[in-house]
DNA sequence: CGTGGTCTTGAGATCCTTCAACTTTCGTGG
DNA sequence: CCACGAAAGTTGAAGGATCTCAAGACCACG
């Protein structure tokens, strides 16, 4: 259990010093496991830990008052989640196991001697912060203003790109969520969620068979979906130097 | 023109030190006006400079390629603009502005020097970052799962509550967006907003002449949107000390 | 083999959009 | 200061996208 699953994805963007390697893998000394559909908190439960996830995919969401539910990002190992409880006292997102996960849990105050020590890790994590705003953004877009196929179409290629799908010859991965799920994600109701993957597949987009998706006509995915990478061009020049 | 309009920002959560502040008001040195309908950087526009917004309202938006336009973000004075630009080559939204503005642009290299020297101030520009995320999930949400009544509704008591709206007596304010703009903002269509206004107007929710709205209702306007105050109920117990 | 969850499909209802015309407001130049 | 044109707002009617309700099929699991 030694490194650090967090640094791993900052890894893409610099290289880490020993030092820096070091303070992030303190992050994640411990570890605890998480069974599919548990919680590791609730909306407006009092905030405590920060967790940087190992394993396993999970999502944030949030209840309205009519009962409906948003699906707001899903978490992929390398993930830092529940980074609101460091400034909320509630939080204010539910955050679920979509699968079995394993999660390092470390605590808020931690981030004090980080940033004292570490200002290129903090600033780093600004780096982090900025890509999942962004991330926000485009799923923003999607929804205010892209139709029901398109969004659907969206959802699959996030998935696909972010979990760690070892490439097995085939395009196809295991989506792992319900179609209520896509729905909640997307902001339509299960049902027709369920006639847009039809349509998808009856216009030889992709393929489906018992929870397996694969792509068949990538290029025309990524078009209707409107899809960014935004963990590419990214520029950091202007970070502090390592310590 | 001493000061800085961030660091007002950041003083209802902590109690700065000179030094922060002096390091604050650096940034903010220089002034630039933009006229109303003008732009800061467009979509894919090489990034520059990041700004702080002094004076006015502007807005960050994204285009569709079917021409549509989804706007994810107002801003308001103190708020720190096109921050993207610290870690993207290109930039991911235009940022317009909706009224006259006064900017303080500084160069994104600033960062470097005020995350070696001021760890506080580089954690509470994660705080920052915190709160706006959590209120692009509220949009998310509002535009995934509730009506185009509550998510006009969302928009009026946003724009009154981040305004500098002094309190001269009634509880007015002039809007200063087009239905257009509140269209793009609520994944809308300008026609529809103009029939939802009106439907608030008739449930005497709202009452409007020449730009100006009241609200006649508060309580209902709060709940029909689901309104959230996401600068409330912040834990910062653990920043690092000042410097 | 039941049983509950998920998926699938159809039919009708609803919300929102599109299109088109008209009115009002605003900004600008004469 | 007025007149004009453009932008913004308003309204109706029809169409389309998505939802709701309902029922049946499939599947995994005890």
């Amino acid at each position: 259990m030694p490194g650090s699953y967090f640094a791993d994805r900052l890894t893409g963007m610099v290289v880490l010093s020993e030092n820096e390697r070091l303070a992030l893998a303190r992050l994640e000394e411990r570890e605890r496991p998480v069974r599919r559909g548990m919680t590791l908190h609730r909306e407006r439960d009092r905030t405590g830990d920060v967790y940087i996830l190992r394993k396993g995919t999970m999502m944030s969401s949030v209840l309205l008052d009519d009962g409906s539910r948003q699906i707001l990002r899903f978490h992929f190992p390398g993930d830092m989640l529940a980074t609101a409880s460091m400034i909320y006292r509630e939080a204010p997102e539910t955050i679920t196991a979509v699968s079995e996960c394993i999660v390092a849990p470390f605590e808020r105050s931690a981030f004090a001697a980080l940033y004292t020590e570490h200002p290129r890790l903090a600033a780093l994590i600004m780096v982090y912060n900025q890509i999942e705003r962004a991330a926000l953004t485009d799923r923003l877009a999607a929804l205010g203003r892209t139709s029901a196929k398109a969004r659907v179409a969206a959802i699959l290629i996030e998935m696909r790109n972010r979990m760690q799908t070892e490439v097995d010859g085939t395009a196809s991965f295991v989506l792992g969520l319900t179609q209520e799920e896509i729905g909640d994600a997307t902001g339509l109701t299960a049902v027709h969620v369920n006639r847009m993957l039809r349509q998808l597949e009856e216009e030889a987009l992709i393929a489906r068979e018992s929870g397996r998706i694969s792509f068949l006509d990538e290029r025309a995915m990524l078009r209707t979906a409107n899809y960014i990478d935004r963990y590419a061009k990214l520029n950091l020049d202007w970070l502090p130097p390592a310590n």
